[in-house]
DNA sequence: CGTCACATCTGCGAAATCCGCAAGGTGTCG
DNA sequence: CGACACCTTGCGGATTTCGCAGATGTGACG
């Protein structure tokens, strides 16, 4: 089922081939991000309505598609509401580190339960999305886990009483 | 990638209504989580190759995932980087607020550029997530259209300087 | 200028998937 | 018991996916 071949990834366009990442974007044309539309509203819409709607054939779209998979443009999953899904505890904490930011950053991308890492300016060096099963999670990694980290010099929490909206719909403006 | 498995799950779910009993409205048992799961992992995989890990026939499998996208359980889009779709500016906004937090949320909720509305415990009620084509646009709704809705007493802005880690993965643990 | 290398689109069968429907089976609950 | 909710198996037909061959376009280079 499903060979996933990958073939190819074949550098598609001369220049980019650093793609995925934050690095700069590999220049989506007018085409490609009406694909990425398309999906927004229908992650599972077929190849060939795609192809109907940006003026493509289903071959083509289906190429394209692929390569914004592997270039890691964009990704096709289910999205929920955590709270549905059993993760009663979720908190955004604020960190300011001294010392190298980044590592930090980079321990925090470690945690399974640390769902969304940013570096920011202003009076945090780091915002963490943190999604837990109950408040003992959190607290857990919370305390043991973040402020234990060497360079953390003080954490803010700010734990989650009513998520208002959440959508996934950049580039649908 | 994706190279594995399946390996089925058998076993008889027949008594798993006991558990996961949330107060929530649509109270999922573990068998739709395990949906959920794979398609966390692939948005389009196959009805039947879903069937196969979690232990359920094709026909069941589409039931339960049209019964989840119906009831708003969970979404299956396309997720992208903001960056490589052109919006070039984000930021994390924390708000105080006098008088009531909820209408202020709301305001918060129906304007495009606000990603994320979440109301919190701590030193902000409210955290916004925005983005922004550009400093202009990202100063504009920041300084213009929310530090001017009646009852923000104050804000604090955290420009995004770097994202490190973007996953949807809830319930993949 | 010719042409090689490569990316991309189109067309087209073959295989797989989706989807509705029918005919049970089983467990819960009032 | 009967209503109900949910699952299973099985079945075709419509649709979609998928691989591949062929056509086209473009940049690099001798």
């Amino acid at each position: 089922m499903h060979s996933e071949v990958v073939a190819s990834r074949s550098a598609d366009q001369r220049d980019s081939s650093r793609e995925s990442r934050n690095g700069n974007s590999p220049q989506l044309d007018a085409v490609s991000l009406a694909i990425i539309q398309q999906l927004q509203e229908d992650g599972r819409r077929p190849y060939a309505a795609i192809g109907k709607a940006v003026g493509l054939s289903e071959a083509a779209v289906r190429q394209r598609v692929q390569k914004l998979l592997d270039q890691g443009v964009m990704q096709i999953v289910a999205v929920t509401d955590p709270l549905t899904v059993g993760f009663r505890r979720q908190a955004m904490v604020g960190i300011n580190v001294e010392g190298d930011v980044e590592s930090i950053a980079d321990a925090l991308t470690d945690m399974s339960e640390v769902e969304y890492v940013v570096m920011t300016a202003g009076s945090f060096d780091i915002l963490a999305e943190i999604v837990c099963e109950d408040d003992d999670h959190l607290l857990d990694v919370i305390n043991k886990r973040i402020r234990s980290l060497p360079g953390v010099r003080s954490t803010e929490s700010f734990v989650y009483l009513k998520l208002k909206k959440q959508t996934y719909m950049w580039g649908t403006r």
